[in-house]
RNA sequence: GCCCUCGUAGCUCAGUCGGAUAGAGCAACCGCCUCCUAAGCGGUAGGUCACACGUUCGAAUCGUGUCGAGGGCGCCA
């Protein structure tokens, strides 16, 4: 400001200007680049407006010096007390350390998993899971109202096959002679929930294969068309059994799957806020609703029977049907309504976490925002690819109606629900996830989990034998003697320390829980070396409770840390 | 064909708003427990950031093109 008072500097806003985290040490604290932004608008050698900016800097008791460095980066060396202060500040929040108080922030929903309850959540959703609700934590953290919704699509024709499967093997279970579709949900879980139906009811809904299958269109078993059988073996069973029938096999279906998907979220330390019906967005007019409001805005025409929201006008790359010729609305249109649901609810933003394969999604979502009227950057997708499981080196295929699938309860089961946690998300979400099974099963060291924990274990263990002693932790006589750490070792665990809040307010704005991920490893690594270059638990009172405050206020970003990724911090292992 | 996400060490991946000598883990090699947990630490070696051109003080990062990988393109859900 005073460079531009003195007419060496423009007097138009300085555009583009960083102040950032330096590499390396050597650098000092913070760097800007300054200088060399401004340099051939002034005129001047980078170098030479570098030393002007500096002269002109207003002192501060935090700064210890600055330095000009390579093309003309000032470089900025902190005071000693600037860093300790961070400690002081671990200490004092304890298990709130690293929660930012930003009051303009606004009310979020995310949306994540929403898996179909046709069968059990497999390795596939885990990643949704583990990203969703790593990244809800994260955002909460970073002082954003977040919930946390589960879509639960109960609505749809493939919930009818689904009923229709345990109907067929609930008639194997009676003793009929029954052919069930190849195309057809063939898990074992299955068979569970026909056993409940015929537990409740026995053989009250059994028919003969030959009324089942009598007059049907030949099947995928016989060489014919898979979906249209299915369609058709939909409508035999509602005729057969009635509507109460059908809702029977409907219901348990539905009913028990979620409940199971349920128990396995809460296992896998997932918790969500709302589970949200689509047969209930139906029910309640939220779909004619936002069908009303397409129409209001003049997106919609007719054409073949049916009725077309005009999504190319908006971005989209082609039209969609929101009303089928025989009347029933699609998937598209729930979808829409859905969106605006949320928007009606009061959250400003609606996040949406989707696998890859929805990237078709974004622009249909988006137009339809616009079709709508609202802003379209009220909704926001993030797409999670895909984890690809490898067994002795090959892929493994996966399909859900052909049963074979990894589930996420036999993943859970055999490495741990920390490990799978913590190796979902220390990838960036928009990567492909190679999941080495035999690794994962292996339990070696080789998962960095171990490694984080390992680090926060060590720490209480220091203190369990500082108890076995005479000595006690003195947190007052620490914080006044913290000017006693001034080891290489300490100094970069006081920086890495001072780097949390920050990694929190990063990951939340870039969505990207993996740099906590990134930060946690860094911040152990930094913990084991100080651990074997230095003795904690020294003679001397001062230095000893200065150390002991410096890991203890470690060890509380390590357990904040771990927590929002949703993996424990045990205190031995 | 069109669209999306990508291509960084032998393998799996970080690299934030364009910044200084591109970093970890695993694998390889050499060392470190009389000492708070060796699930640890220190060191060595390993790179044409797929390729080409462009933008600029400066490109792994931005733009265009080529090659390669995965995914998506229904009046299915």
């Amino acid at each position: 400001m005073h460079l531009q008072r003195d007419g060496v500097l423009p007097d138009d806003r300085i555009p583009d200007v960083q102040l950032e985290r330096t590499r390396s040490p050597e650098h000092g604290d913070f760097a800007s680049n300054i200088a060399m932004k401004l340099a051939k608008r002034v005129g001047m050698a980078p170098r030479e407006l570098a030393e002007l900016i500096i002269e002109r800097v207003p002192k501060s008791r935090q700064v210890e010096r600055m330095e000009i460095a390579g093309p003309g980066f000032i470089n900025i060396f902190l005071q000693r007390c600037a860093l300790t202060g961070v400690i002081r500040d671990a200490l004092r929040h304890g298990d709130k350390y690293g929660r930012l108080r930003r009051p303009g922030r606004n009310r979020i929903t995310v949306e994540f998993v929403s898996a179909n309850p046709t069968g059990p959540l497999h390795v596939g959703h885990g990643r949704g899971a583990a990203y969703g609700a790593s990244l809800a934590s994260i955002l909460t953290a970073a002082g954003y109202s977040v919930q946390r919704e589960y879509y639960v699509n109960d609505n749809g024709r493939q919930m009818d096959i689904l009923a229709v499967c345990v109907w067929l093997r609930y008639l194997e279970l009676c003793g009929e002679r029954v052919s069930f579709p190849d195309n057809g949900y063939r898990g074992d879980y299955i068979y569970d929930i026909a056993r409940i139906v015929r537990a409740d009811h026995g053989d009250k809904w059994r028919f003969t294969g030959f009324d089942v299958s009598d007059g049907l269109p030949p099947g995928v078993n016989e060489g014919g068309d898979g979906e249209v059988y299915l369609d058709a073996l939909i409508e035999r069973a509602r005729e057969l059994l009635g509507d109460a029938g059908y809702a029977i096999f409907f219901d348990t279906a539905c009913g028990n799957i979620l409940d199971d998907i349920k128990d396995d979220l809460a296992d896998f330390g997932v918790r969500f806020d709302t589970w949200f019906s689509e047969r209930e967005l139906e029910q309640t007019g939220a779909v004619q609703h936002a069908i009303d409001r397409l129409r209001e805005n003049g997106h919609l025409y007719e054409k073949d029977g049916a009725i077309w929201f005009r999504a190319s006008d908006l971005g989209d790359e082609k039209d969609r049907v929101i009303v089928r010729e025989n009347g029933r609305t699609t998937y598209f249109a729930s979808d829409i309504a859905y969106f605006l649901n949320k928007l009606e609810r009061g959250f400003e933003t609606a996040l949406y976490v989707f696998g890859a394969d929805h990237h078709g999604y974004v622009a249909r979502l988006r137009a339809a925002a616009l079709g709508m009227g609202e802003d379209p950057d009220r909704l926001e997708i993030q797409l999670v690819q895909f984890a690809v499981l490898y067994r002795f080196g090959e892929k493994v295929a996966m399909s859900t109606r052909s049963g074979q699938f990894i589930t996420l309860r036999e993943l859970r089961d055999e490495v741990g629900t920390d490990a799978a946690r913590f190796f979902y998300v220390m990838r960036s979400h928009d990567q492909h996830l190679d999941f080495d099974l035999d690794l994962a099963k292996s339990r070696s060291n080789e998962n960095p989990v171990y490694y984080i924990q390992y680090a926060h274990a060590r720490i209480c263990s220091v203190f369990r034998n500082l108890e076995e002693t005479d000595q006690r932790h003195n947190r007052e006589i620490g914080n006044v003697a913290l000017d006693l750490l001034e080891e290489d070792h300490e100094l970069a665990l006081m920086r890495t320390i001072s780097r949390f809040p920050e990694t929190i307010e990063s990951a939340a704005r870039l969505r990207a829980p993996h740099l906590l991920a990134h930060y946690l490893h860094a911040l152990a690594t930094d913990l084991h070396s100080y651990y074997n270059a230095h003795q904690f638990l020294v003679k001397e009172e001062n230095l000893r409770n200065a150390r002991l405050n410096l890991v203890q206020a470690t060890r509380t970003v390590l357990r904040n840390g771990l927590a929002l990724l949703g993996v424990s911090a045990p205190e031995e292992m």
